[in-house]
DNA sequence: AATGAATGAGCTTTCATTCAT
DNA sequence: GATGAATGAAAGCTCATTCAT
């Protein structure tokens, strides 16, 4: 059965506009704060005040301050990823690629979205079961997009790793090292200044880890 | 003129002694309950309730609820550095030391507390201004420990690094894969059984990297 | 650009309206047992109670327990200075004037509404810092109109004190014996039904006291 | 049946010197910390700080906080009704013994002893039931004594007042403007400097009142 | 849809007081 | 008799959340 096609009215489309603005404004205001302040320092009337609309008015837009936090994770990571992916992607799956990724998080993540990168690794950490039930599944599957590009790559340069969950571990404790390099350069210790030089450092040593596996397992039989 | 020598009688000995016994069981229920439920949804009541004292108790032997954290913190962190170093040193601070401390970590440390590693690497993080202070502080404590290590290991062996940036950022990166590992593999996705295992293939992947940049260095002029 | 002008709704009205009441009715029930059981045996909860809201809503009208006990000081202090002044000018500022004012503190301010009084001269003593400064600037106010009405009333009849710190002594005296009248005949001992009798005589005592002054002036060579 | 004499050991003797001076110090320490931050801003163990004994020490010498500014406003209550007593004694009961108690009260109660002032007429009010009753009884103790002391100044001079509670309001006035002169002069605004000459314009105004009094009764049939 | 207002549900914290030693 | 230590009992206060308008 066809459904009738309504065409929304012009003040139809503005409130929908309208509504995706205010959506968004709320959910900077949040992100903002957290960062700056911390989520338990942030209330939501504070939220409210810099989002331009009532404490109350938030909870149209959100389920509960939980929720803004978990939205803004999601979305954070949701960029996390997909800058990885492109970067990864843009060289061919080579380890370039890895390279450029491991650039590409520091210089477009870290850099231009600060409050995100803050998020992800400090607010988010800590604040009760549903919220680390999501960051797990989130860094769960960050850790996964890396594991498949390096066996994509090794694919590539045609050799293999001992066992999957070797790759698997490379990749986890590469999301460590940028998480904590991210933390220490750029959270504590402002050094954003050069932090582009810490990164080649930091991509330096995760190259050299990835490759001296991937040498040793050439080395080996079979 | 002499003074009085005042022994201690033997009930001030027998109340120092319980006054540190209760010390030590107030802070370790606070760490237990910080492990399992989250600092935020552990009450000073509760604390007091597994301690057999009341929270106003709780109140005479600490500041308050954040100081509970930090002290947890600091100690956490203080058995942390005193197992990487004795293991590095054990092994007169060579390449072996430096597997040897990884191992250490999650065999002496992790298995062992894991809540200690809990509060290290989750609830001790997002937990507002001070608290996150001392976590910057010791945490750049334990990278410069390892950052010295680095140092002794290339001067043990006989080359240098690039710059002394990069040893540090070596040492903030195996902080971060250390944390991430032990995060991953036993606080979210419980692999304690083979903890080891996941272990053996992180330190290699650590141990990788850093040789990765001494053979660099190495192969390179001066 | 003309502004557009923004009528209250009706709505709006209506919630202005009963936002004063509550905060009337707040207030009263913090008089009220602030009065009968003593500021330091009166809870916010049973504030709350006796004002039919919950003691969370009383924290939106006033700023905490102290803010409730300045705001009922401040409150009697305005209405019992508005009646001295009231009465005083009522008799053009004649000694009729005085007296008139001195059987209206009794008649007026102590019968009517001995909540006032006992918050003036019981309750808002010795409760701390901010409320001591505040009732010293309150009392020294009503020690001034008294002492200005006193010299206003020396003018109309020709003649002066020995110095201006001799009016305002007397000011404060007379301040001293009707609390302490008040204090002695209401409160303690409650005589309120022939309060009246009472006043009546520490009046005389009063308008004496001041009499004698002004006639010794009358006498002395200017 | 003769009890047997006991003759007080030594040690026994220097006991009860020694309980007696605790007891004294405790006492003074809690009137100095009343006076100068408050009663309620005084706790338990900074009184025993004070007067080097441990907070529970305080308890085997006064019943608890309570019983020791009811104590404290017992030992002044009696010094003011001494003084009182003294100086109008030591002028034969004569209107210059009126006027020698009240400037003995300025100059021996309030100039030696503030902290006694301030118990008496602001830390002893407002503090709840038992020190409002104890409070009263003072205060009307007090009022007595001078009540006592005008009927036997009019005894003395050959006259009488309207009515014995004619003296009686004449007294409670004149405690009222004691108190509130300390009050004024010496407590909110240290003019302590000078105090003897507001203590003279005060007592005028006093005596001004009861001359005008007697003498208005004086001209009166009967 | 937006919001002012109310509140439930906690939580931390303080202290006077007691008691075993 | 002195005291270190423990605690009961409140109290003040905050804030996320709800709801009537």
């Amino acid at each position: 059965m066809k459904e009738p096609i309504i065409k929304p009215s012009r003040s139809a489309l503005r409130r929908q506009r309208d509504k995706e603005y205010r959506y968004q404004s709320i959910l900077n205001a949040a992100e903002k704060l957290f960062a700056e302040k911390g989520y338990h320092q942030t209330s939501m009337e504070q939220i409210g005040d810099l989002s331009e609309v009532s404490a109350a008015t938030v909870y149209s837009y959100f389920r509960n301050k939980e929720d803004l936090l978990l939205t803004a994770m999601r979305k954070s990571g949701y960029e996390f990823r997909k800058m990885i992916g492109d970067a990864f992607g843009a060289a061919d799956h080579s380890m370039d690629g890895l390279k450029n990724a491991g650039l590409s998080f520091f210089r477009d993540f870290c850099l231009k979205h600060p409050e995100k990168a803050i998020i992800l690794f400090r607010e988010a950490v800590g604040q009760g079961e549903e919220v680390e039930d999501q960051r797990k599944k989130l860094f769960m599957k960050m850790a996964l997009d890396i594991k498949n590009a390096l066996l994509k790559l090794s694919d590539n340069i045609g050799f293999k790793y001992e066992s999957d969950r070797s790759a698997e571990i490379m990749a986890v404790s590469i999301v460590g090292i940028y998480a904590q390099i991210a933390c220490h350069y750029m959270i504590w210790d402002d050094s954003s200044c050069n932090l582009m030089d810490i990164a080649d450092s930091a991509v330096a040593f995760t190259i050299g880890g990835v490759s001296s596996l991937i040498s040793n397992e050439k080395s080996k039989p079979n």
